[in-house]
DNA sequence: TGTATAACCGAAAACGTTTTAATTATAAAT
DNA sequence: ATTTATAATTAAAACGTTTTCGGTTATACA
């Protein structure tokens, strides 16, 4: 249909050469006033568009970025990228995104791929930090190629990240339980190999010594993110000699999971009970009995990673900044844990 | 770092020329098998990468689909782009995303980009269809770049599309509020110019008339899709000489700002109000008091878009196949409309 | 008038592929 | 031994830019 048109199509039709074009276009200094206007006037009547694909070529920039998550169908990842795409679109970066499904395999599937694709920089989200697939990661580095962690980071001399202070985040929770008047917390924690609910658990134990309560291993069970693993939780919980009188959980799914068993057992939430969760998962605050839960601003944190991307990527210096940036957690007290108002 | 090194390293090695490289890495078969299999092998030994930026150049097939949604996290659309990226990766391309946040001035702007990005198909849902910007897409259409609706279509010839029945979705849920004994159901409608709306709109009336209720216009109440806009809407309708005993909500958030203010009033639900809401947001079955609602199946959605793509890409024709597909709704219900039950 | 300098522009290479057309090597047929 | 057919490879163009390096032309200065 529509031909093609190219600086050279408008270059003949000006009796001037395909190079003069491309600078008047490119607003290069060298160029007389009179004929860059002629040239861009032409140009703009002709309907030219720049080949991208000529340019990346050339310029060995693809004007992408890539971003991998473990799946973008949750409301945290999806808001980052949100935020990701937010900042970068008024730079002219197109953001690609990548899923893991939490497997290491496509981890690395993606990393190669997209430096293939040549993008312009990764944002991602670790998917696991046991299996060593450092080559992804060492591949992706000896390009200099801008690397850039969100939430779930991996220490890699000369890697940014963006983070949350996740300690924080647990031990405000586990403090606000405590002022409750809770005695004897139990804690559903993701898999601590990931430094975020490592850290979770650091500070909920921290927070535990700190008022004087003593940890029990046996308060801390292992779950998946989902409303199942709260209600299996639970159910191991209450089966204890004493059984706790408070859940931190990690996950909001889980914790919705536990106050569902918790009901279903008529135990009163938050009177004999208290609950809080982390990620402020929409649904946390839809409920009747809204849910505690820790906010992690993913939308800022998205931002956040897509600045620091913008600060290291015209850097030429081949020496690395190595930026860590940790965001404040937000706790948002709700109904399954507030004593005072209910 | 790592030097880049291009199928001439490769040539210059083993004492032939480019083309014939290029050609092994292909499977041309015009090669001789020997050849071949020490090209391939040499090629893995110094570590070869095809550049998929000269590749794309080459070919003019950037290997980059562009997917423009409202706003990515919504989990709706999130799905959809889940669904769509999963069926396309395996077969080699990138999926890069676009928000319009509602604003038609967004959606041109990502149309032009992402041609000028040179993406091989556009999918995207229709962010207005009152103002003229046929432009852009006609750009697109001029291009011969595949471009497939979803959920939210608009009608252009040799446009393909994958929506939902939601004539089927509006007439099953407000049947279904019928047969629960509801006797005068308001609906609260979404921008009636888009279609999907609009058809939810006549499947609520055509089940009235066909079960020998009288349709008023006054229990139509115009609706964003946000929680405080549901509460409104109650707030007028309960003013009515005849308030309604039912609420049909073409969207999950209004029906759940609907329920908050019911409550808020202390009307009994289902007990003496049932209410139904559109999309099945995650949260509507987390409630402790769920809300039915109609799933729109949008991982499903998102694979059937990015199968059509692929059905249409490789179309030589300049004969544009148009094709529709049309999935089924299903009826999710839940406690807020279930009296049997309860 | 001659020379130096700056302003402006052109020729051609470069980015890394693929592909058309031409050429050589090999085998088969006469 | 010579032609013919075919298989395998090469040479070069093409995709559409940007950019290095020169080359004019004009301007300024002596």
């Amino acid at each position: 249909m529509s031909e093609k048109i190219t600086i050279y199509d408008i270059a003949e039709k000006l009796n001037i050469t395909a190079a003069t074009v491309s600078r008047a276009l490119n607003n290069n200094p060298k160029i007389k006033e009179s004929t860059r206007e002629l040239v861009i006037k032409t140009a703009a009547s002709m309907n030219y568009k720049q080949n991208k694909l000529a340019l990346a070529l050339k310029s060995g920039r693809s004007n992408n970025i890539g971003v991998i998550v473990p799946r973008i169908d949750s409301n945290f990842f999806a808001s980052v990228i949100r935020g990701i795409e937010e900042e970068l679109h008024p730079h002219g970066y197109q953001v690609i995104i990548c899923q893991t499904h939490e497997s290491p395999k496509r981890e690395n599937e993606n990393l190669y791929t997209l430096i293939d694709a040549q993008v312009d920089g990764i944002i991602m989200s670790v998917t696991d930090v046991t299996t060593e697939n450092d080559g992804a990661f060492r591949n992706v580095l000896e390009k200099n190629v801008p690397l850039i962690f969100f939430d779930r980071s991996k220490h890699i001399d000369g890697v940014s990240s963006v983070t949350i202070n996740d300690f924080k985040g647990g031990y405000l929770t586990t403090q606000h339980l405590i002022n409750e008047g809770c005695k004897s917390i139990a804690h559903l924690s993701g898999d601590q190999s990931l430094e975020i609910f490592k850290n979770r658990f650091l500070g909920y134990k921290q927070a535990l010594l700190d008022n004087g309560l003593t940890f029990k291993e046996e308060y801390v069970i292992p779950v998946k993110s989902f409303v199942d693993a709260g209600k299996d939780a639970v159910d191991v919980l209450l089966q204890l000699q004493t059984p706790p009188d408070a859940i931190f959980s990690s996950s909001d799914f889980a914790a919705l999971g536990a106050i569902q068993e918790l009901r279903a057992r008529n135990i009163s939430i938050p009177k004999d009970f208290c609950v809080a969760g982390f990620s402020n998962e929409p649904f946390t605050k839809f409920m009747e009995l809204s849910i505690t839960s820790v906010d992690q601003s993913p939308l800022e944190m998205g931002k956040m990673s897509a600045r620091v991307f913008l600060e290291q990527v015209d850097k030429t210096d081949t020496i690395k900044i190595e930026k860590k940036v940790v965001l404040a957690p937000e706790l948002h007290i709700r109904k399954s844990s507030s004593r005072s108002s209910s």
